[in-house]
DNA sequence: CAAGAGATCATCT
DNA sequence: GATGATCTCTTGA
């Protein structure tokens, strides 16, 4: 079952929690690709000096304002993208980051995009993850209730997972400790962050 | 195995 | 003109 918009509409930290054991779908021309989601971080808004749009609104934080249920796609460090699911009401600013996932379908397109990964290494990272799964820029602002990429519920129970503070950030201050990054305990599939 | 450098560009000042 | 929600490779023990 795809997720509906409501699922994005609640609060951000809810949302990447549930995220955990849901499965992300990417559809392209070169066939489907989908990945078990074990590890997610939450930017919660204006106030997160983690969240990019706390340096305020711009032309790229835009999306993140818009309505929950859209892909914020971003390019960094001139290498690679990072995949996030908006989040929370219209003009608040919050998302999930989609750190890490388990390949499940497209396996072959996966290896085929990152030429030298063993399969633990395929999208242990929101950086790996972007390539495996073909995720660009022309994927800013598409419709997670659409058919090019959403997340699906396969009906499997929520998986125990850890809290622990977000990688990257430490420019955030106090908010680089927050434990707004999770990981499905046990997973040989998350970053090693 | 741990640590560090380098790659490379869109975005904002 | 600076810098970043990263990854990979190289170095050295």
């Amino acid at each position: 079952m795809k997720l509906p918009r409501s699922f994005y509409e609640q609060s951000t930290v809810d949302v990447a929690k549930q995220l955990l054991g849901k499965y992300l779908i990417r559809e392209h021309t070169e066939g489907a690709s989908v990945g078990r989601i074990v590890e997610t971080e939450a930017y919660v808004g204006p106030h997160d000096l983690a969240c990019h749009a706390s340096k305020g609104r711009t032309r790229r934080t835009e999306v993140m304002f818009g309505a929950a249920g859209y892909a914020y796609v971003y390019f960094i460090y001139g290498f690679y993208h990072m995949l996030n699911l908006v989040t929370e009401a219209k003009d608040y600013p919050a998302a999930v980051l989609i750190r890490a996932a388990q390949p499940v379908e497209g396996i072959a397109l996966m290896h085929r995009r990152r030429k030298n990964g063993s399969l633990r290494n395929l999208a242990s990272g929101p950086g790996k993850l972007c390539q495996a799964f073909g995720i660009d820029r022309s994927l800013n602002g598409a419709d997670l209730c659409g058919e090019v990429l959403f997340v699906e519920d396969r009906g499997e129970p929520a998986p125990k997972f850890l809290a622990t503070p977000r990688i990257g950030v430490d420019y955030a201050g106090k908010w680089k400790e927050k434990p707004y990054r999770f990981l499905v305990r046990g997973s040989d599939f998350v970053s090693k962050g």
